[in-house]
DNA sequence: GTCTATAAGAGGATAGAC
DNA sequence: GTCTATCCTCTTATAGAC
């Protein structure tokens, strides 16, 4: 009897989550996914009590995934070099990517064009994932700076910046693309950013 | 007379334009355009014929803008070295976005999300014009190629692409973050891409 | 939990008067 | 060209039976 229910769920987050990405808030109407559901509107309305919780269930769950795969980090405790840390950080974050690209679809479509009626909410849970990130990958930078991995005459908000647009290309250029990164690619751009935009080498 | 029914369309496409950028296309609504115009509904039929026809009025209007802006190039037209014509071809186009960041913005979020009643629609539009700027560009690559300026073990397409993505992340870096960059900056930004992606200086 | 039935309203679009 | 009036469809959401 409980599985039935979670089928029944899984198949209204899943066939939701698709609509979202694809069509959009205002392009998602819940008919639509319920006929796909096999399942009256009403019936929907019993697991959620609007398209608006239905959306940011899903749309925290993505961002949960997301973080836990990143600060599940187990290579960050042991003494290494703090410009490694940094490699590990892009390439689990890179890796993700990768293998959840509709997921970071999702989320770029969510940042850069919001549905209005949803607009704020968004941006605040946004703002909020997002300096969670950010706070691990600033700790690392000062850490470079500290051993002067990472010269101290740009300040670490400076890099970290610098960092984010180097991962957000990334990240955009597969959205777009839908190209796959091998391992020797990103090893390549890593190095080409961290000499080109880290430490100034050309 | 005559003046007046500009005026009324005019207000009519500014107005949709700033909608169709900001609620997409699905969010955008015919009753609240006219509102805004000081006009009833029926009276926008009078120009357009559906809201389909006013979308796409307005799109191609965007990219005609923008191709007309970097095709009026006589740069191109004097004996200069072929990369430099890359570089103002850039240029040019930087300073196109940078100065009308909205229209770039549009364009982009039509290229990324598109709304599925225009899809098709679209996708043959977007492919008509960038094929338009490819062969521009394409044909300046060759012409590197064939002075020695770039090595010719890479094809020139992908040379293309190369271009491609450093453009394209520097537009959607310009769009998601809304800082206008420097004449400086572009210049840091195009000598890094051309010594380290181009021609593999590093 | 899932259904039928339906409320309540928003949306695109048209007919026809002025 | 702009209006009033209206059609018809689609949408979210709810009430209440089973």
């Amino acid at each position: 009897m409980e599985n039935l229910i979670n089928i029944t769920n899984d198949n209204i987050r899943y066939t939701s989550f698709i609509s979202f990405l694809e069509k959009g808030y205002e392009g998602t109407n819940i008919r639509d996914i319920c006929m796909k559901v096999n399942i009256k509107p009403s019936s929907l309305y019993f697991y959620y009590k609007s398209k608006q919780e239905l959306f940011f269930s899903i749309y925290d769950d993505i961002w949960n995934n997301k973080i836990t795969s990143i600060s599940n980090n187990d290579d960050l405790d042991i003494n290494i070099s703090p410009k490694m840390k940094l490699y590990y950080i892009y390439k689990k974050k890179i890796d993700f990517c990768t293998n959840n690209i509709v997921y970071e679809k999702f989320l770029l479509r969510y940042h850069m064009f919001p549905a209005e009626e949803i607009s704020t909410a968004l941006r605040n849970r946004f703002n909020f994932w997002t300096n969670e990130e950010n706070i691990i990958i600033l700790n690392i930078i000062d850490q470079c700076i500290d051993r002067n991995l990472l010269d101290n005459i740009r300040s670490s908000n400076d890099y970290l910046q610098e960092y984010k647009r180097f991962e957000s290309n990334q990240i955009v250029d597969m959205v777009i693309s839908n190209i796959k990164k091998s391992p020797e690619d990103l090893d390549t751009l890593w190095y080409k950013f961290w000499n080109c935009n880290m430490i100034n080498m050309i």
